[in-house]
DNA sequence: AGGTAGACCTGGACGC
DNA sequence: TGCGTCCAGGTCTACC
């Protein structure tokens, strides 16, 4: 569920919560969120206690928690993951709480108690693991730009969106050479990272091409235009705290993101577009929804 | 090598 | 009311 400005959203209350804390303990609800950890649970519950939280990070829709030794817990949402706090010491698990950081102080401000944080999923494709910081010249990063420090375990995704180095052009190089379909390579997280299902559909709806034409057939300042859109979009959306369609994405305080009135096409199958007063519709492709306007974005042929 | 289906999960909405 | 089917904001992998 969560793209890049969710999990920004979430990420910049999580610091909120987090940062300048100790963890005391982990508990593991669900030992699936650990699938990616090396050695496992128990490796997990050495290598967080008496963790320091000194800097709370993105890359992409990776999160993480960082110590000053430059280790990190790095934590994923998956479709449906979201972090709560901890409001009271010891309560028992929510329902489909699955992992838990329990801080050794804590904050007791009279507005919210903060005794840790819950790592709460229901469909379990969110994820948690401990990985070490690494540096990295991305091939998108600006000329002079300095090197990516990021967890190993988030370091085969590409420098996202938001990222003030990214170099557009570079990436819009990048991506014309795939061979694949634009909405695709929009998706696959390895080029540029951020873009989910709805921010795709968006930013092709805003610059009016089909997201079932081939990247290699756009033109160079077609993708440059996809991604400042997209990044346009992106930053008006977290403006208002994300897109929540239901109850599975909420930020850290629980509320929901109110910015889907503004979407232009995802999940407006059947409603008139805004531009042209046309049915929007909606096909799937590999396995995913895309929402367009045939008179404002021209299908490519066959479609 | 690169691109596309399927797998991984739970639960809500919908049709019969 | 109940059961079966389909769908969901995201990655990974396994197979062409």
């Amino acid at each position: 569920m969560p793209e890049l400005p969710e999990v920004e959203t979430v990420r910049r209350g999580l610091e909120t919560l987090a940062l300048g804390q100790q963890i005391q303990e982990a508990a593991v609800y669900a030992p699936r969120m650990l699938r990616h950890q090396n050695g496992g649970v128990p490796a997990f519950l050495e290598a967080t206690r008496a963790f320091e939280i000194t800097q709370v990070a993105r890359h992409g829709k990776f999160l993480w928690l960082q110590s000053r030794k430059d280790q990190t817990i790095v934590i994923h949402l998956g479709m449906s993951g979201q972090l709560r706090p901890l409001e009271e010491v010891d309560s028992a698990a929510l329902k489909h709480e699955r992992v838990r950081l329990t801080f050794t102080e804590g904050t007791q401000t009279t507005e919210a108690p903060n005794h840790g944080v819950r790592f709460i999923d229901q469909r379990m494709f969110g994820a948690t693991h401990t990985s070490p910081i690494i540096e990295l010249f991305a091939p998108t990063l600006k000329d002079g730009a300095p090197p990516l420090r990021i967890p190993a375990a988030a370091a085969h995704i590409g420098v996202d969106l938001f990222h003030p180095e990214l170099d557009l052009r570079k990436a819009a190089q990048l991506i014309r050479r795939s061979k694949s379909t634009i909405k695709s390579v929009l998706l696959n997280q390895q080029i540029v990272s951020g873009f989910g299902n709805i921010y795709a559909d968006e930013a092709l709806a805003r610059t009016r091409i089909h997201g079932l034409r081939r990247a290699s057939s756009l033109k160079l300042a077609q993708v440059v235009e996809i991604l400042e859109q997209g990044r346009e979009i992106m930053n008006l959306s977290l403006a208002h705290g994300g897109t929540s369609f239901d109850a599975l994405y909420v930020d850290v305080n629980g509320k929901f993101g109110d910015f889907g009135e503004h979407l232009l096409v995802y999940g407006r199958k059947g409603a008139e577009c805004r531009k042209c007063g046309r049915k929007i519709e909606s096909l799937m492709s590999a396995g995913r929804s895309h929402h367009f306007c045939r008179h404002c974005q021209k299908p490519p042929r066959g479609v």
